[in-house]
DNA sequence: CCCTGATCGATTGTGCACAACTCAATTGCA
DNA sequence: TGCAATTGAGTTGTGCACAATCGATCAGGG
């Protein structure tokens, strides 16, 4: 019998209450905007992508969700008028994610958005790269290995 | 217009991502147990309290949810046979969550699981140890500003 | 002792996550 | 070319999270 099972001790409870707890800094400022926070992160992705529309399974791939969590999320925000939905020509399999003129222009609206959360964590900002370094390191480990 | 709204420049998302990188881990070990990870949590926090069995409250305090979790989690873990649920004899509003013989026993067979996982994360120990207090540092950070 | 306000837990409703499955479209190979 | 295997998205079912609400219980002041 070790001491390991203490919660205190545990990484992983640290990475979950952390998860959520930075969820809840993001709650009232995207709920402002009628969003949740795995919609804002879809948005985030097709703001970077620009004209350039992802598949479902490529927005997936990039936020590690499956269709499963991704169909109905998609579904929300083509009903609040944000993005668009339209089969690809080339391959009918495919459903590219566009962007709307409203969806564009949520971007503006959103600009303080990853400073204000950011300044909500009480870190500076090198210590924030190094954790976001941490964690993305400790994310493509698990990963790599789950593919092995 | 900042190029701060791109994804793999917020910490959050890579928070998100390392959570739930952990808990892919944490899943098959869990469910070979009959588990889920939540359902984890509330055992860790019942070993470590031994007899003196807390309230559902004292378990959303130390874990951080709220009823409209834990309450159909411990139906759960009561149909399961880990834990009884009693209403405290002095205050019939609260209710008190007792181990069960089978829930003591399966610490037992719980011992190497953090071992375990903490090696899946590819960091050494002394990272891990950083990474836990800073993220602690972060949920307390920002609980402490959501009080005022 | 009664009333008022607070507390505790449970319930309801919404939105993720994820496994398992379905079905259509496409690919690759005999 | 024909057809089996694969791929892409969607659906279903389970289990969190969390807001809002409810009913029962308790505490304190009059």
């Amino acid at each position: 019998m070790t001491d390991d099972l203490v919660l205190r001790r545990q990484v992983c409870f640290a990475l979950y209450a952390a998860s959520r707890a930075l969820t809840d800094v993001y709650r009232p400022i995207l709920d402002a905007h009628g969003l949740t926070y795995p919609q804002y992160l879809v948005l985030l992705v097709l703001w970077e992508r620009g004209d350039d529309a992802p598949t479902v399974s490529e927005l997936g791939n990039r936020l590690r969700l499956d269709s499963g969590t991704l169909s109905p999320l998609l579904k929300r925000l083509e009903a609040a008028g944000l993005v668009a939905r339209t089969r690809a020509a080339r391959d009918e399999r495919r459903v590219e994610v566009h962007l709307t003129g409203a969806g564009r222009a949520l971007r503006e609206r959103m600009d303080a958005v990853p400073r204000r959360v950011a300044r909500a964590t009480g870190l500076t900002e090198a210590e924030l790269v190094a954790l976001r370094d941490t964690l993305t390191r400790v994310t493509e480990t698990i990963h790599r290995q789950k593919e092995q």
